[in-house]
RNA sequence: CGCGGAGUGGAGCAGGUGGUAGCUCGUCGGGCUCAUAACCCGAAGGUCGUAGGUUCAAGUCCUAUCUCCGCAACCA
């Protein structure tokens, strides 16, 4: 009997580009994906696109395209980068794919029979030109956060799924289950939605025509993340006819997903499930996020953080290593290139690399690339075999708990004890004397297989590097495989090393950050200068309709709910009036008072944390995200007109 | 009193069921020469945000307080 193992990525939303956090969640299923084939089961590994909803809509719309062709376009990407990171899955699965949709109505009418889908209405506030709801949260001064026109109090029919009713059931599955992972995501959970009673969700909507018709009304649609969830069943084909392989493959084994999905993960999701009587899956993994140093992933930086520059520069396996080594369990990681290169350098290239390199190039330099079989062993010799041996069950565990950082950190700590092993035994001292030659032959084959172990647990994380190291040790396939990762002594005695080409090149870190920025800097102006500016030009009426004017700043407070506003009294000639600015982070209050500045006088009210603003005040964007307010020298009267 | 996370040697992090404060990178000194100026050893460097409290003993428990970061609200 094959044991089989089942695990799957979320669903990606095509609203733009695949991007690194993306790659992260991917590279980090295909490792177990690969680790647990090496160790025999029936894998399935399957990842998609959720191709469905509102924005795409509007996306496509924008760019002249239709959803379909719009996400076709965008679809080719995700599986263009997944060939170029050595992604091994099985399955790819759409939203727009019609076994899902199949599946995805199917289920719909079985849960409305049962009883768990109804008919009711949907109460918020309705722009009409939006053709849109939204929550009073979600409005702004109390208008449409699009277009900022009024809404309305309106009403519209649409279908409820009962999560009320499993309120007990999901709770009992995240508190007395290791469904969801790392724990510190239960309380969140649970803290914030399920404390109170699960919430009936609406999942219909009329507005939203790119979706999957309601079987039996079709003017709804389905709401995106209904849709979106069932891709984990509809892929094996439960309630459709495409594939087959629900039996074989379900409950799975792991979803993996990034930390803000979790709450549709661990709540929607088991509802939904046990609605229809399915089995649950085992483990839903809620990772954190790759940052960029407080700086939000902008075009500023997109373009080194794009994974194909990187993984061109750098090497993809070097690329798949260092986001795996450096995420923290459950906790976000920052990403820089400097982070990336150093990790590269010191771990790839200085002990793994150096190491493979210098075992190689000694067993050529004294043996002329095959050892002699000889041997004689030295108390010096255990602890590298111990650890060696050793090494593989602590691996494996972390794998099946998705920790692959501190999987490689003890992969790397077996490496590291190898380094020292050469130190310790000096084998360039025992190759000046003949009589040592069967010790020699024992320290360098010590080495290679400690490599060779160290390396089968790596081949999952470095797909295309590991090859080349066992070429270069000598390693043939059946030596190499997950049985022989726990056991010391595999390769032949005699074994005959291949001297090959450097594994990880050592990337000059100040060099190569220099050559980043230089790529960056011009792009930016040009592009944003350029092109956008002449795509909206307009006739000096319109510029006629901005009456800008002077005036000098009398008082200027912080607003004390908010971190970004100043709250500033301006005399502007008239009778005076309050502008309230978001540039807290950059000016001091007292910075501004007595400065002259222009600001915009006929600009529509707004309040802003509860606080009026009749007007804005003119400001540049920095390059580091920040703002200059324009001041003005000289004696101007206060009121003046500005053209 | 919106929700949550965090404050530990220069940087990034462990430790958190109380009992000599660890790891990685960096710095300095030394060793070695097989190797990708790589490797190995050693040292310096922290009163574990602050103030109280419990205890024979507190990063580790309790109370208060400060600061920072996400999310939410807001950058007119």
């Amino acid at each position: 009997m094959s044991k089989k193992y089942y695990i799957t990525t979320p669903i990606y939303y095509p609203s733009g580009n695949p991007h690194i956090g993306h790659c992260y969640t991917t590279v980090a299923c295909d490792v177990i994906a690969r680790f647990k084939r090496m160790q025999g089961y029936d894998v399935m590994f399957l990842t998609g696109t959720d191709e469905h909803g509102a924005k795409i809509q509007q996306k496509a719309e924008s760019e002249g395209l239709t959803p379909q062709e719009y996400v076709d376009g965008i679809v080719a990407n995700f599986k263009k980068l997944w060939s170029f990171m050595n992604i091994s899955y099985d399955r790819y699965i759409r939203t727009t794919d019609p076994c899902h949709i199949e599946t995805v109505q199917n289920i719909f009418r079985k849960l409305h029979d049962k009883g768990y889908i109804y008919k009711g209405s949907y109460k918020g506030k309705y722009c009409v030109p939006c053709e849109s709801f939204w929550t009073e949260t979600q409005l702004v001064d109390g208008k449409c956060p699009d277009c900022g026109r009024e809404v309305k109090d309106a009403e519209e029919e649409a279908y409820f799924l009962k999560l009320s009713v499993m309120t007990d059931k999901v709770t009992d599955l995240l508190k007395n289950t290791d469904y969801l992972r790392p724990e510190s995501r239960i309380n969140e959970m649970i803290n914030n939605f399920v404390k109170d009673g699960l919430e009936d969700l609406c999942i219909s909507r009329t507005s939203v025509k790119w979706g999957i018709p309601v079987p039996f009304d079709e003017k709804h649609t389905v709401y995106v993340w209904m849709d979106a969830l069932i891709n984990y069943i509809s892929a094996l084909g439960y309630e459709n006819s495409t594939y087959n392989d629900f039996d074989k493959y379900w409950p799975a084994d792991m979803h993996m997903t990034a930390k803000e999905i979790v709450r549709f993960h661990s709540i929607v999701w088991p509802a939904i499930l046990m609605m229809l009587d399915i089995p649950l899956p085992k483990r839903l993994y809620g990772h954190g996020w790759i940052t960029f140093g407080g700086a939000k992933m902008s075009k500023s930086l997109g373009n080194v953080v794009d994974p194909f520059v990187l993984g061109e520069r750098y090497g993809v396996d070097a690329v798949r290593y260092q986001i795996l080594r450096d995420m923290p369990y459950g906790s976000d990681s920052n990403f820089s290139n400097e982070i990336m290169i150093g990790r590269i350098n010191t771990d790839l290239a200085n002990d793994l690399g150096n190491l493979v390199s210098r075992t190689v190039a000694m067993a050529d330099k004294y043996f002329g690339g095959t050892l002699i079989a000889d041997r004689q062993p030295d108390p010096l010799d255990d602890e590298l075999i111990a650890m060696a041996k050793a090494l593989r069950e602590p691996v494996a565990a972390y794998i099946d708990e998705a920790q692959h950082s501190l999987a490689l950190a003890e992969i790397f700590k077996v490496i590291s004890r190898a380094n020292k092993y050469i130190d310790e035994t000096a084998p360039w001292i025992l190759a000046k004397d003949e009589a040592n030659k069967a010790r020699l032959a024992t320290v360098l084959y010590n080495l290679l297989e400690t490599i060779r172990l160290c390396s089968s647990l790596l081949y999952p994380f470095m797909p295309v590097t590991m090859p080349k190291v066992w070429e270069q040790i000598g390693a043939k396939d059946g030596d190499v495989t997950y049985d022989n990762a726990a056991v010391f002594g595999v390769l032949p005695a005699n074994v005959t090393v291949c001297k090959g080409d450097v594994l990880f090149p050592r990337i000059d870190i100040d060099k190569e950050i220099d050559e980043l920025n230089a790529m960056l800097t011009p792009q930016k102006t040009i592009k944003e200068d350029e092109d956008l500016d002449k795509a909206n030009i307009i006739t000096i009426d319109k510029f006629a309709e901005v009456k800008l004017r002077t005036g000098e700043i009398t008082a200027c407070e912080k607003v004390a709910k908010s971190k970004k506003l100043l709250k500033i009294q301006v005399d502007d000639g008239r009778h005076g009036r309050q502008i309230v600015s978001g540039i807290a982070q950059w000016y001091k209050p007292e910075d501004l008072i007595g400065k002259k500045i222009i600001f915009v006088a006929n600009l529509a009210a707004a309040k802003l944390c509860g606080e009026e603003s009749q007007g804005m005040l003119l400001a540049c964007n920095t390059e580091d995200g920040g703002a200059r307010v324009v001041f003005l020298d000289g004696d101007i009267p206060n009121g003046s007109t500005v053209r």
